[in-house]
DNA sequence: ACTTGAACCTCCCGCAACGGGAGGTCCTAC
DNA sequence: GTAGGACCTCCCGTTGCGGGAGGTTCAAGT
């Protein structure tokens, strides 16, 4: 009977020595004899074990699965069919941020790529994982530029509100009035008019009043949104 | 300003506490300010990262990759375009993984999932992956039943090999002389003729000739190639 | 028979990203 | 003033090994 050492073992199984010793040390695959001197002798019976446990492994098994799965071998289709289940779900989650990755990666630049996902990041908090699947499909829908576009607009309206602001334009004024219509109609192409997003959406404003808005990287609370209240309240 | 105590910003994140004396210990997002007492003060600055942090997180990038990536932004694009390398990749070992256990599953009954395997794992150790692939690929294109046929035929061939070496028929008798060339008719559309293949495989038979008998559950090495390789010498 | 270098042995620390518990302090509300 | 959360700091556990220290043993060559 042909009895393996550890090494000419690892060598053609292609594992390492230190893999040997851990599945030894935790039972899975354990030398049945010892040389006097303590040196591990691997039995054919265990080389089989050993080709098993590989196999199993190779298919993304834990260990602790391959040991239940050699225990009794009426488990094995169970935990296959349950392995197969959890790839599945990986495969579908690996693909999802793959995608959100890619669609980030060639719609922007550099410096505006950390603040967009912050800002998801925080709408995360608020939005409902199905409302979000649909703000984005709604994103795809419009495409890339038309996405870009909304953006440019909203940071465009920003910033000729505060001008307003500052330069002490009452919020009844018609110019703010109108800009406060194009704010509500940028809202209703981006929520795309849905009442829960709306409400989500309100809802973290409130919340979020000074928080968000420090966060994001604006001054303070500035007030901005009460102005366009105001605005909205004068038409 | 508002601070926030951890256990509000863990609530409004949705991280839990732990992780945020996580990342506090490891220096991501460290509270700015402490009480008197102690307890951690996070500052809108804070909650800010944090949430830069959470974004890169779902991305699925490690916390080291994270740190990174807030260091300097120039270095954002980089890791994104790295990341979905990565991703890439690993959607598609995800997937051949699948495969093949989906292949597993609707093929075989539960007796022999497991020796499947095993035989895989040990001719794995000595077909390159290329070589691997191109059999697996081979064993799709002549479909489930195809290959289910040709494993019958092997067996059935090894059977009457077998009964014919314990009958004591010479191998230079006609009937194992045509048995031979069943033998290395059914070996070619295994390995589709490939030399490269053959070769592998034979050299996996040298190099295993009492140890993989054994592994495989047959009761030794019984001769049974040598056997077929003297009738192969008689045609 | 002796030496030497490779192979082997047993601890033991380390990784990623936290989870969870122990044991103690603090805050807040009644 | 007291209860019960919330908070603090260690510290051990998880998965599947990698890798090193420090010591023994084996196999081959002289």
């Amino acid at each position: 009977m042909t009895r393996w050492s550890i090494g000419d073992l690892a060598k053609a199984s292609g594992l390492t020595v230190r893999t040997l010793y851990h599945y030894d040390e935790i039972g899975l695959v354990v030398a049945s004899e010892r040389t006097t001197s303590g040196h591990r002798r691997y039995t054919p019976e265990d080389v089989r074990r050993l080709y098993q446990v590989r196999s199993l492994r190779q298919l993304g098994l834990s260990l602790d699965e391959v040991r239940t799965a050699l225990s009794r071998s009426d488990s094995l289709r169970p935990i296959f069919e349950a392995q197969l289940a959890a790839l599945t779900k990986q495969a579908q989650q690996v693909e999802a941020l793959r995608s959100r990755l890619a669609a980030l990666l060639d719609g922007h630049t550099t410096e505006s790529l950390l603040s967009t996902l912050e800002m998801m990041s925080v709408y995360e908090s608020y939005f409902t994982a199905d409302q979000l699947d649909d703000l984005r499909s709604r994103a795809a829908a419009l495409g890339q530029e038309a996405v870009e576009g909304l953006k440019t607009s909203w940071l465009e309206l920003v910033k000729q509100l505060r001008q307003h602001m500052a330069d002490g334009t009452p919020a009844t004024d018609p110019r703010v009035v109108e800009l406060s219509r194009q704010w509500d109609e940028l809202g209703a192409k981006f929520t795309g008019g849905d009442p829960a997003i709306q409400a989500a959406a309100q809802r973290s404003w409130e919340e979020n009043k000074s928080a968000i808005s420090t966060q994001i990287g604006w001054p303070s609370d500035d007030g901005l949104v009460d102005y366009v209240n105001q605005a909205r309240a004068a038409r």
